[in-house]
DNA sequence: GATGAATGAGCTTTCATTCAT
DNA sequence: AATGAATGAAAGCTCATTCAT
């Protein structure tokens, strides 16, 4: 009974988050409100403060647990490639498939997350961080293998990836959302590669 | 004397756009106040009304200024360059050298502003289009030359030029703007041309 | 358990309208102040816009209960009466015992309210239509009865009798209400059924 | 040249209060601003201070004016009318025919200023005393050659006429002055004269 | 007399948060 | 644990009035 009570409980939570999702995504962090949150979940305003502290406590929780996801899948979506290049490309087509499959986290994470200054510290910086080093490893297992340049180094380098695709899903989603983010993929993994790949 | 009331009207806009620059720069849209605002210029209230429209208004006019001067001073500073690599060097100089000695402006076009879905129609956003459709001259002038790649279209690259600016500025901007912005133009550009250039 | 904070609600609710009242009637629809009418009704500014949408919205709520009550009111004071002078001047007599014993609403709805551009359209008008309606219901049965002259159209008699009642009441309410409205009772009614009298 | 200078002078207090009769006929007293009633007399806002205390001296101003006229029109179609009757007929006639032909002053001053409590005491009220006191004449003279009752006294009778003739002004301007008001002059001085006239 | 930029008190409305039940 | 009525601080914006020129 212990765990039906627990179970209840989590699935509430659970409910709270995808809610605060939908509506932070919709809105954005300053017109979005508990209320509309804890309507669209089903439960009481007050509940929402059970199990949030606060409004912006419940904000960055909502990336925490998809920004796991996404290191999740990266790690199998990697896994058993062996080119450098090939691992870069699975990247780049991997944050395309995984932003356009969740559009309202994408706007909420390019558009108003990355963007609050308390951002950094919370728990979903931490998963973020460990998604984003991913790169900086496969970068410099290339330099070791002696197909990446060694002459500029591999912080530079993930800036320049992360930006492009950050940029490129920001666009979109300022768009409306209204084309194939995929389309990009192959192209700028290109552009990328010829930067890193040594001749 | 119709001179001087001109410039001491002029002088208080003028003063109270620096002083929303300040404060919308360290606050954010929203948690950002017009008293705030108006105490910092020292003037009252309603006289920031006097001047703009509301506070959006406002806050998109800060931008058109600043926007219109880098667009000058690119013209200049591309003048007299032959090279398209060069001209992408100098570009991507410029682009640290302004907002890094800009930083309040910085935080405020790249944190806030941007991320605005009413920004797109500010006049303010007709500027930018303007410097940032230089580039697009530049890429394919480099094109036409036979220096830069035509199996990617100018457009792609333009986003992987922009967005490592961007993403390398943002990260400066929430780093605490504690380290020097232009150390990257240099490995940044040899970067983008690496994968621009022909072979 | 649920009844008693529902009648808790409810009294909250009665007491907001209460003080709008007061708090209307005194001042005008403009000069008054949601802050006035919540501090008269011992509640937070807040709360009133938990009952009432907006400032308009409880303006008019006032008169549509009070006009309620009214309309209830004439149908029981008319019931019974044959003699359609009689009901006239029933219909008269309550009119002025009505706006005397509500002052308050008097000023609200006679000052205020029904000079507001925006009161036709509002639920309280509604109410109205049908306590006025009722006099031409009286006057149509009158002139069937052949005991009403009909060269003149019913319509055009209701603007008499309302008018007079309406100025008279207005003017007790202008001249600070310090005398006896039901004086003009039989006076007033005398004239009308002289006015409408078949001879 | 003073001469002159007078004559300007009071041109622009002219056009200050045909601008002020304009606006606050459009908006109301609350909504109707200073500088938009300056902008349409041409001239700046301090102007209006100039030759006006404050926004309600110069609201009460604009009927002090009107009244005049209509008091000295009132006089001079009444003159050489023989007959109460015909005189009553006469007051109505114009009272239609004044309202509809000065329709922003209508809706000034049946909608806004009588309503306002500052009202009474101010010039324009000691006109409307005046031409409003004419009807007293009429009916006392009436009585006195034995044609209008006497059990009824004249300040009643006078009520009803006045609260018919606004009742019926007050709804036009309310349905939006669509349709011809003079149609009620007949059809209500018949009810009127039927109630005061002695068999 | 004439101007109109400047003022700032004051308004309605919103909403994160609390807390008695 | 769950509720949601109540709170009240705080915001953007308006506009009658003033006053230096």
């Amino acid at each position: 009974m212990n765990n039906i009570q627990q179970n209840f409980s989590e699935s509430k939570k659970e409910r709270i988050l995808q809610a605060a999702e939908y509506i932070f995504g919709r809105e954005n962090y300053a017109s979005a409100t508990i209320s509309q949150i804890a309507k669209r979940a089903n439960v009481a305003v007050g509940t929402v403060y059970e199990y949030f502290e606060s409004k912006e406590t419940l904000f960055f929780s909502i990336a925490s647990e998809k920004c796991e996801i996404f290191d999740q899948e990266l790690r199998l979506h990697l896994a058993g490639i062996v080119n450098v290049f090939e691992k870069i490309r699975k990247y780049v087509w991997l944050y395309f498939y995984y932003f356009q499959s969740e559009p309202m986290y994408s706007e909420l994470l390019l558009l108003n997350m990355r963007v609050n200054k308390n951002f950094r510290g919370s728990p979903a910086y931490v998963w973020i961080q460990k998604s984003v080093g991913e790169i900086i490893t496969v970068i410099e297992e290339g330099q070791r293998e002696g197909l990446i340049i060694t002459d500029v180094d591999a912080y530079t380098m993930r800036h320049m990836i992360l930006g492009s695709l950050e940029h490129i899903t920001t666009r979109w989603l300022l768009h409306g959302k209204d084309y194939d983010l995929l389309e990009y993929s192959e192209k700028i993994s290109n552009l990328i590669i010829r930067a890193l790949r040594r001749d």
